[in-house]
DNA sequence: AATAATTTGCGAATGACTTGCAAATATGAG
DNA sequence: CTCATATTTGCAAGTCATTCGCAAATTATT
């Protein structure tokens, strides 16, 4: 394992929330090149060691953001996202794999993937948002 | 309602389905500019008119999709997306309502919008990828 | 029909992500 | 530990979806 990718593993798992390529790059601990830091995310996803979504922000735009991701463990978590701070909620683990093979039977295909993320306002933005009446 | 608007909102209605801007652009009976197709999807969305989400597909890369939206009634659909032949498949109805209720009242953020799909290998594409054993 | 407001097309820009290639690093056989 | 091979890195230049500025054209108002 290179160091690029040990450093980009270790920022993931300590990370609370799911970050984005451009956060990576701009990270203090992640000292390469936004090429090796995107084939890195790729080769982790591969492995299994990290997980993906795309999301589109207001403030950051359509970005790709990725979190760690237990290879021994299946599960991999769904998120809150607020359209205000753009802070990530943790909604727990995924939840749907009955759902999901109700759906596979129904029609017959074979579901290798999955993309399912809130987006809204949190509670603390709620609040201060409040004023607008 | 302008030329453009009643031109998309033909095609997004008569599309069994979701359809990207790139598509659209090269439709026939699309006979604007691209800047005119984004701004209008835009528009139709804001409206109510339509729905999107974006996926990432190895055919066509990362593109939003859009269907069309009854604005009445508030119902929209999710989707099965083969990475083969790059069809969609209807999953029907939204059925997230209740559960989406319940992660409010537990961490008390108002969801505006949900993002749901699944990626895999359609009935078809299973069966003539099956040679590859 | 005349005027004001909105929308369009065009061309250029943006921003996320990718690629080619030579230099640098990791792997592993001896 | 060392040399040879395979893999990865940095750099700079692309791609590609999407956006923007602005003047001309269209639509809505009066």
């Amino acid at each position: 394992m290179t160091k690029a990718r040990k450093a980009l593993l270790e920022v993931l798992k300590t990370s609370e929330e799911p970050v984005s390529a451009s956060h990576l790059i701009k990270h203090p601990s992640i000292r390469f090149d936004q090429a090796t830091v995107y084939r890195n995310l790729h080769y982790l996803e591969e492995q299994g060691m990290a997980d993906s979504f795309i999301l589109h922000c207001t403030e950051h735009g359509t970005e790709r953001y990725y979190s760690y991701r237990n290879r021994e463990d299946a599960s991999h978590h769904h998120w809150f996202h607020c359209q205000i701070c753009h802070r990530f909620i943790d909604l727990g683990d995924c939840r749907y794999d009955e759902q999901l093979s109700r759906w596979e039977q129904a029609y017959g295909f074979t579901v290798c993937d999955h993309t399912f993320f809130l987006t809204g306002l949190c509670k603390a933005c709620k609040s201060s948002t409040a004023s607008a009446n």
